[in-house]
DNA sequence: AATGAGAGTTGGAACGTTCTAATTCAATCG
DNA sequence: CGATTGAATTAGAACGTTCCAACTCTCATT
């Protein structure tokens, strides 16, 4: 069975291929009459439109690339869906690649997305990518844009969250309960967001006349496990820290786990803040306090902005940074424990 | 700047342009000092394969869909990444579409990728979905797996849980714990998920001489509200239950909730199951008992099937059935509260 | 009646591959 | 020494679409 092509769409209908084509693409230069002749053939004959084919002819493919770190992470799966609702709508799909912070992987992806011929690329890069990574997208022509982080000597277009500017209110809260030994916990150095945050941490401790204690720096990896060892190591300073600012949510849950196989529990005699908001921190017992990231917002804007370089053709490096703010819930102690209900 | 081509590099190999084809391919029938001058060319030009153009010649597609109802959900979020990873190990390269549990948004998706040419689908459909609305890619021969959801009267091959199994195993653990007004609250009965599961439910009860009693299963949309929304409901009977299977983790974190608001604590004076083993669950307080459901398992066999038909280039209906286990936390009562450790 | 404009339609050359069949060339054989 | 083989290479026709330029009408204008 011959797979149906434009051409026994044009005979049943007793046209051209050339007019099909332009039904086909809506042209309003072909009369009623006869579209309404080439759909009842299409329709007869159960055609389906070759986007292959289409894409070889005119350069303009409607695939995009959507690379992820972590899609299992439900922060990232957010951002996923925010991205792809934005595409789909714009009748493009997305291609997926989870890369599992492996840049080898995410190279080994990068290049079947450029030999897809995407026509847009969404990237959330692995730890540890060089600029040079992404060299052949802009080589290429084919639009780029950065999600939730930054890639250090590149110009690329990018939509992260302000990480400095809820790193800021975040301490600021800590302090106004009393907090003074304020330690900054997890994620590494080489990621743009820790950075960005642990700068926003240091600032407000500066602003409010508090030194900065390296000692109460401690990176790891941006998991549970990651968060009960940063957590042990604050507790067990000489002077060891009384509140918590977590790289996000993951660690902050660990943090809080660790508090309590030290006998201290989180919102009663140690502050803890998280970052992102993911939908567990309200459901957490204590119910977590942290700064809210918008990520499907953070997708839908990075797909948007890649949609406008695509329609206009012509690339353009803008940063973004989204807005966040602070939900103040049970974990630092500011509010009493209510009843698992969220009090923001 | 135009795109370098299979041609370009023949050119500045000095060869024909079949023969750089057969290098692409890595074919055995040209000389190796031959294919060597090719790969110096393509290197220097820097030409990228185009598999849009190949697609087309050879009607084999590298590209495969994934349809998932939804995304964000952390448990499908696994799925996910299990289905992509098996497939890009064979070098395939996935779609991804999130129909939101949306019939309309999955039949455009659908047409979507029957336009991209997919060659194969993977598909947890939404509820609702009809057999009909996959015909085409049965009638166009391109396989299709369903994962985690069967559909009625569909000829298709699937990879879903134990379901009837999973909910006899925590009945009788419930029962075992001298429970004996057991509900089964949450989802809906025009999922197979659902169905299946109340079934174990039913069957467990009846195999322990325990009435079924209608008043005790309660339907309710498979979320946090309608797992409160279901609690309420079985506590407000005459004769009110002092157990629940729950239809998955997210109702049952909704159900302990609901059991608070009536003064009410699973563990304690209330037994509560789950479905999924979502990561949460033995993170909650109380730790979920929850019927372990292995996600990204079910993708990767999905994918090794879907892929085994593209292979094989023969469509098959195979109805794979994966082994869930109980694992036992606090919520039915069975351990005394640990300290958020888990006790499995 | 000849001309021009505009609307609608069409033929054919792309697009970048793969694949079949054919060609070249050297080595081996009778 | 011509014929046969086999390995390596190649020309050219697909694949299903788009797009340009050209064509055919019809109708209004001169």
């Amino acid at each position: 069975m011959r797979k149906v092509t434009i051409i026994d769409v044009a005979r049943t209908a007793g046209v051209s291929k050339s007019t099909v084509s332009l039904v086909l693409q809506g042209s309003p230069r072909v009369r009623p009459a006869t579209a309404e002749k080439v759909r009842a053939a299409i329709h007869r004959l159960g055609y389906v439109y070759n986007r292959g084919a289409a894409n070889l002819r005119s350069a303009h493919s409607n695939v995009v690339g959507m690379v992820i770190n972590d899609l299992a992470n439900p922060f990232f799966a957010e951002l996923a869906v925010g991205i792809e609702s934005v595409f789909r709508a714009s009748g493009l799909v997305s291609l997926i690649a989870h890369t599992a912070e492996s840049p080898n992987r995410q190279a080994d992806v990068l290049k079947a997305m450029r030999e897809q011929a995407v026509c847009g690329l969404i990237i959330c890069p692995a730890r540890g990518t060089d600029a040079s990574a992404l060299s052949g997208f802009a080589h290429a022509g084919t639009p780029v844009v950065l999600a939730m982080r930054r890639i250090p000597g590149s110009r690329l277009a990018s939509v992260v969250p302000d990480n400095a500017r809820g790193a800021v209110e975040a301490v600021r809260h800590l302090l106004s309960l009393g907090h003074r030994r304020i330690a900054f916990v997890g994620g590494h150095d080489d990621m743009s967001a820790q950075r960005d945050r642990c700068r926003g941490y240091a600032n407000a401790l500066a602003e409010a006349g508090v030194p900065v204690d390296p000692a109460l720096i401690v990176e790891s990896p941006p998991t549970r496990d990651g968060g009960i060892a940063a957590i042990g190591a604050v507790l067990a300073l000489d002077d060891p820290a009384d509140a918590a600012l977590c790289f996000n949510d993951v660690v902050a849950f660990g943090a809080m786990l660790g508090l309590r196989h030290h006998g201290r529990e989180a919102g009663r005699d140690f502050g803890i803040v998280g970052f992102d908001d993911v939908r567990e921190a309200g459901e957490h017992v204590p119910a977590l306090t942290t700064v809210a990231v918008d990520s499907a917002g953070i997708g839908a804007r990075a797909a948007q902005a890649a949609l406008r370089m695509i329609e206009s053709d012509r690339i353009s490096a803008e940063e973004q940074t989204t807005s966040v703010h602070l939900v103040v819930r049970e974990s630092c102690g500011a509010r009493t424990r209510g009843i698992g209900r969220e009090v923001a």
